[in-house]
DNA sequence: TGTATTTTTTTTGTCGACACAAATTTTCGC
DNA sequence: GCGAAAATTTGTGTCGACAAAAAAAATACA
């Protein structure tokens, strides 16, 4: 609760109040400005934004829809936690997404989402040359937005969407250990992945797809695990 | 807006406020009792369940986070529409969540688990003897969704019942149409599911859970059309 | 000093009211 | 009569206030 914190005073426009309450709690969530099972006091809250308890109220309800809160009833609602026992069934889910929206991305994608894709990957890789690790996470996750939006299924989309939003806020919590030479070779495979885009190569696709999630599932494993020891050394 | 509109007065507890209105205008919106575009009044609403405007809007962002309706900025948020153009990602979707399911439910479901999916199935069975079409259109949801539960993949498990209700207002479109031999059909391949999964063979409950899907979709793809020539013929 | 009970405080859930935006109707000029 | 502008109506977005529920603090009692 610092920089995003004091905004303007009260001059927005009718109708914008919630999503931008959304908008910012959203934020500091995924960037674990919040940390998870902090609790959100929807007084304070209210007060910062300077405005009612009613919007905000709206937007937590929102927030809880999508599995970034949870509302304690009676009780305040705290940023959710991440679940360690169960993220098999993340990268379970993930990997699928990952190579669902790729395949129908390759099936249905039209010319000027080749066009949008390219560019979030220049971002990426702008990112990863300034070895900027936020950076890195914030341009992959929309990286693979594009794609999915290209995939042309709204189902999946949300889906994968959430995933990536929980997947963002998994590796801010590592995200120091990215000075290493594998983002290097993530640029590589998403360069692949738009070429068999491109190439309407489907299956071509789908297994780039799938080792580029298990490459980022095997990196996320192997930085958990280098944590859990240090949490064992101490 | 006839049976369960007129509710008690004005005794619940506090905090059940959301929920209830969330779960009256679920059910009449997946019953079709709220066809889809009808605009939803909030100050009607609130005169109907004799409660204040709160709880009703922020039941309404919950329903609106999953789909259910689409909120027109500073305009009344009407029930969502039926997208038929884009009815083949609904299929897509729901085919693999149906495979998806099924097969980790042969891998991890617990003994308790199918306890359960035999009661539902057990439901189901029943609707189908009493040629009750509306039945077999819950009682198969819940079947479905059992089997989903046992399969302890969350994110899988809440995309899967979202597409559930939005089949379930689909089929309800054409309920009078059952009255034929197919649903005795679903009832042995919901066996066939049961015991594969019983089995844990995943490959297996993988392809039935393919052909089951199949066969759904084509029922509603058949439905569909019939109906649309009914509309020309007009 | 430790524990059970009462009181206070804090924070949520709900309410009624008002302000603003869009749609609708009415009025006015031609 | 007909179209444009003004006035009215309708319904959402936001607010401040109050009541109920937990939690925290204070008190009583052993």
């Amino acid at each position: 609760m610092s920089e995003a914190a004091t905004r303007k005073p009260a001059e927005r426009k009718r109708g914008s109040g919630v999503q931008f309450v959304y908008n910012v709690l959203r934020d500091e969530i995924l960037d674990l400005a919040l940390a998870p099972g902090t609790p959100i006091d929807e007084i304070q809250l209210a007060q910062r934004l300077s405005m009612s308890r009613t919007p905000i109220r709206e937007a937590l309800v929102r927030l809880a829809g999508e599995g970034l809160v949870t509302t304690l009833p009676n009780r305040s609602t705290v940023v959710a936690n991440i679940d360690f026992l169960n993220l098999h069934t993340f990268f379970d889910a993930l990997t699928l997404m990952y190579r669902v929206t790729t395949r129908l991305a390759a099936l249905n994608h039209q010319a000027d989402d080749l066009v949008t894709i390219r560019a979030r990957q220049a971002e990426f890789a702008k990112a990863v040359a300034e070895q900027d690790a936020l950076a890195m996470i914030a341009t992959n996750r929309e990286f693979h937005a594009a794609i999915a939006a290209a995939a042309r299924n709204p189902y999946y989309e949300s889906l994968f969407l959430r995933l990536l939003d929980e997947g963002r806020r998994l590796l801010r919590l590592y995200y120091s250990s990215f000075n290493d030479q594998l983002p290097q070779r993530y640029v590589v495979e998403h360069e692949d992945m738009i070429a068999s885009i491109e190439a309407r190569d489907v299956e071509k696709a789908d297994a780039l797809a799938n080792e580029h999630a298990d490459q980022i599932v095997e990196q996320i494993r192997n930085m958990i695990a280098r944590d859990h020891r240090q949490k064992i050394a101490l």
